[in-house]
DNA sequence: TGATATAGTTCACGCTTCGTACAAACGCGT
DNA sequence: ACGCGTTTGTACGAAGCGTGAACTATATCA
């Protein structure tokens, strides 16, 4: 057996009660307010039970008792909610430009939120963060912030939470949890931001629940946060959901990465924004007509392109199409290879979704075996998907029961 | 929550023994022969609650108590086994051309084994593998036959069991457990090729344990099973592996699926007699030297053209080097998106990995990441591990404890 | 006012592990 | 032969937990 293994220890006489607790918080979670009747049959524990284990929650104030519920017959039960009184969660989500932080409660509510511009210097980020998070602690006395969770958009280490290598921010080996940790006091979870999308989407929201999900998130590069069995696919080192540096063409352009033809040199929004101020793809094979070798005004920043799209502009449009195809042709892989139901597209292009989806549909529906049932979905960028990740990061582990395996 | 939630049971006074009693029992076979007290110390439990388990487990004859070991000082332990007499497995590995059937303690270790044609028709191959099961329960009056595993080539179907598609059998929407369930009394449990050989992997050997492994199965056609976080990724329907059909050249040659340029057109053990046979690799993006168009005897099996290979004929080695090639290219999608720590290759091609091997390494040292830890090791094929698979998955069902997630 | 229904609590019971005490078995030194 | 130290395996009371029935609290309706 692994050392894993052998160092976790048997079942002892609290193991039912951890479990059960696990249970017990996670339904009040989802299905608050809630009664413990409710829950002692939504679990399938007896009533008695639910009520210790209810009273041991609010003893550590992780749930309050609310108002009375509405019944056609019967004592009216005495509504449980979590306590967002108990504790405020920090995300922050790194991206090559822009970071962003938010507060929010254990309902994942953001109470508030500000961003910056990302700094090139790791340590420069760290401090600003460090300075950012003590002035919002100045000004919410009353507030306990408990926990920060980073997401960044690279590889971090599985152990270490060291963030490897992020070919789009420039950065090796940058540790965002030491210094944070040491400058806040608070514990810092690290995770890349795919992966943190994915776990905010089974966390909450339509999709909660869901045992096999994908997150494809398309920005300066593309990402892919996998949830299989209900767990985060972290792999060994936990480099694993690089499914944008997969293959597609062995002789295609150079890629950041080191390798070529990699997915995101072709479906990223930097390649798209290359492809539009280049004017003919690079290695295309994607049927666009040979445009007329016209000038064009060239963009630096996707959200230019997507405008230009939306007001119109034929070539702009061209080059999301050829996106969204190349988009398809990934996606097919992961559709095939690992069969999940649900697929979140994060990223400024769901905002073109009326354009490109179509085209993902037709190429999913071509080459994926009908048997399929995976459906592929554009999230809604309103909602930050990064950031729930952060916070869904932090507050998972606290929600998640303790596993034998 | 999902339905599966809520009717999975919260945790009563049992459940720590249950989890105790499957952390003793599979230590005991990982670890056999094995003391109680070495048991206590590995898992983590008192002497008395393993002495109190291991009675029970003597009592449904899954363990027996064997000889003394030897200490240096105190009492000498007495040394617990598995039970080998209490139960056989049957497990059947159905391939395009042969099926294979095997009878197995619970060590996993093959008692007898025979093989026949597969029949072409379905309904044939499960008379077939009924009259013979008859028969070896005839000849074989003492053993207990407690359950058959089978293992095929296609996609099962995850609740069903049912094999929904199999290309390279021809085979649609077939029943095997039914049928066979009938007509034995046996219960028969059914998986994909791939899965069943990772599950073997992780199951027992070198890499027993191992939390994130992919078994590619290299044949007809090309499997792959994945384990990540220690359990066998099944995806929505059980379609999960499929990346065999991934696409590596959108305009590539048809596929036995329904679409092109999947990765098994290239690297597959008919992709290389087609090869072979055809003179010149369709759509071949591999530097072989133009070969002139002299004409080779042509070869009917894959074990033909690695005899040639070894006999010294070039281009048959030339063909089987490119078959690397593009089996390193696939395998580079693998491990960048799920950085497992072991990778096996199981199938015929495997002989050759003398000349394979370097560069399907090579192909990863370029391409991966140098962060990643995956090692890509061949199996001996005599060690059948599609037939080792078909009795883990027997196994792994007994042995596994209820899972609480 | 009483019947009925539902929510939440109390408590004796059984199951499990724990930890200590104890018996069994063995080697070594005197 | 005997005692001593050491290790294995067992016995038994204590403590934690869930169960399920009985009970209390609270609501609606006739």
């Amino acid at each position: 057996m692994e050392a894993r293994r052998s160092k976790s220890k048997g079942a002892n006489s609290e193991t039912a009660r951890d479990i059960n607790r696990s249970l017990v918080l996670s339904a009040i979670r989802t299905s608050q307010p809630v009664s413990r009747a409710d829950l002692a049959r939504q679990i399938g524990l007896q009533r008695s039970t639910v009520s210790l284990i209810v009273g041991q929650l609010m003893n550590e104030r992780w749930v309050v008792e609310g108002g009375l519920a509405q019944l056609p017959r019967g004592r009216k039960p005495r509504l449980l909610t979590l306590d967002v009184e108990r504790a405020a969660i920090i995300g922050v989500n790194v991206m090559p430009h822009r970071t962003t932080m938010v507060v929010a409660d254990l309902n994942s509510k953001f109470l508030s939120q500000e961003s910056f511009d990302t700094p090139e210097d790791p340590a420069a980020l760290t401090s600003t963060l460090a300075s950012r998070i003590a002035r919002l602690r100045r000004e919410q006395p009353g507030t306990t912030f408990e926990e920060i969770g980073v997401s960044m958009a690279g590889r971090v280490d599985r152990f270490t939470q060291k963030l490897v290598f992020a070919p789009n921010l420039g950065w090796r080996d940058v540790d965002v949890k030491g210094p944070l940790e040491a400058a806040t006091g608070l514990p810092v979870s690290v995770e890349n931001a795919a992966n943190a999308c994915a776990l905010a989407e089974v966390w909450s929201g339509p999709f909660a629940g869901v045992q096999d999900l994908i997150a494809v998130t398309v920005s300066e590069g593309i990402g892919t946060g996998i949830i299989a069995n209900g767990q985060l696919v972290r792999g060994t080192t936990g480099a694993a959901g690089e499914f944008g540096h997969f293959c597609m063409n062995p002789e295609g352009p150079a890629c950041n990465c080191g390798s070529r033809g990699c997915w995101e040199v072709y479906a990223s929004n930097t390649a798209a924004v290359r492809a539009y101020n280049e004017g003919a793809p690079a290695g295309s094979k994607f049927p666009v007509r040979k445009r007329k070798t016209q000038r064009v005004a060239s963009v630096s920043e996707f959200s230019d392109l997507l405008s230009l799209a939306e007001r119109g502009d034929v070539q702009a449009g061209e080059v999301l199409e050829r996106m969204g195809w190349y988009l398809g042709l990934g996606l097919v892989v992961l559709v095939n290879g690992l069969s999940p139901s649900i697929v979140t597209i994060v990223g400024e292009v769901t905002r073109a979704w009326s354009r490109i989806g179509p085209i993902v549909q037709k190429i999913i529906a071509d080459r994926v075996h009908s048997h399929s049932q995976t459906r592929i979905i554009p999230t809604n960028d309103i909602l930050q998907p990064r950031l729930r990740g952060t916070v869904a990061l932090v507050l998972q582990k606290h929600f998640q029961p303790t596993l034998f395996s």
